[in-house]
DNA sequence: AGGTAGCGCTACAAAGCGTAGCGCTATTTG
DNA sequence: CAAATAGCGCTACGCTTTGTAGCGCTACCT
């Protein structure tokens, strides 16, 4: 496995919406993204694709040159972002420790016993499954 | 229970480290903390003081004055801070599903399943041993 | 009385972010 | 074919955040 090398900064607000939208469709053009966000967050062109670029400078996305169009690409699915500053968070400000992170997410209520349970059998069960293959 | 609104803006890493410090001690003066990070990060008495300022600001302290002294509280926990950025990455990165941020965390080996399911049965003992009182 | 501890205020440069104008080229259209 | 257009990269600018600190005031100890 090839392992992606983790985006360095964190986004902002709109490059995460921009982001969103490259997620969703797993390829887009710069168009496609400002129509996309058109909506919620008008931009110009341009702006678009300043931040596009500016993406691309942290690594989260890549794009290849398809007739005159820019096609950009994902480098790193949401999940894998999530992980990663979930991490950082866990090392910050619980000492490392997961457990104490749990600990205060059942706390908060942001999270129920039962309900970690429950994920933590299915996980345990998809886990065996895939290792028989 | 005086639910203590939480902080709006995030750390910064020299507000970090200053945090780091007040939740280590409970408790804290402008030069305490100083003196607590000449080692690792060495500042002008002012600088202390304008971090703990902007701290405050944001809602992760509290001073009282003690004679001629200020002395600064944090009000929340780390942990607290914790689940609330958790909160928000698992609604801005996983659509909200804490399931999708557990699988995530389990392909990507930063948490293994036998080890979630031993802190889910551990949680839900520490539930019940205090519902039990 | 003079030094000192402790404090708040103001400032400032660098970086991050949202925003966009401009000018170039290849393509489409009248 | 000339003109309009699409798509792109470059440059820039104002605002906010962050790390940094200087200054001047006051209460206090010597």
């Amino acid at each position: 496995m090839p392992s992606v090398k983790p985006p360095r900064k964190s986004l902002s607000d709109l490059e995460h919406l921009v982001m969103d939208v490259i997620w969703k469709r797993s390829a887009a053009t710069a168009e496609d993204v400002r129509e996309a966000l058109a909506a919620r967050h008008p931009m110009k062109d341009s702006t678009t694709r300043t931040v596009l670029k500016r993406l691309e400078e942290k690594g989260y996305l890549e794009h290849r040159v398809e007739g005159r169009t820019n096609i950009y690409r994902g480098l790193t699915a949401p999940e894998n972002v999530a992980v990663r500053a979930v991490r950082q968070i866990i090392d910050r400000f619980c000492g490392g420790s997961i457990e104490q992170l749990l600990v205060g997410m059942v706390n908060d209520e942001v999270l129920d016993e039962q309900e970690l349970q429950r994920l933590a059998k299915k996980l345990v069960r998809l886990k065996s499954r895939k290792e028989e293959g």
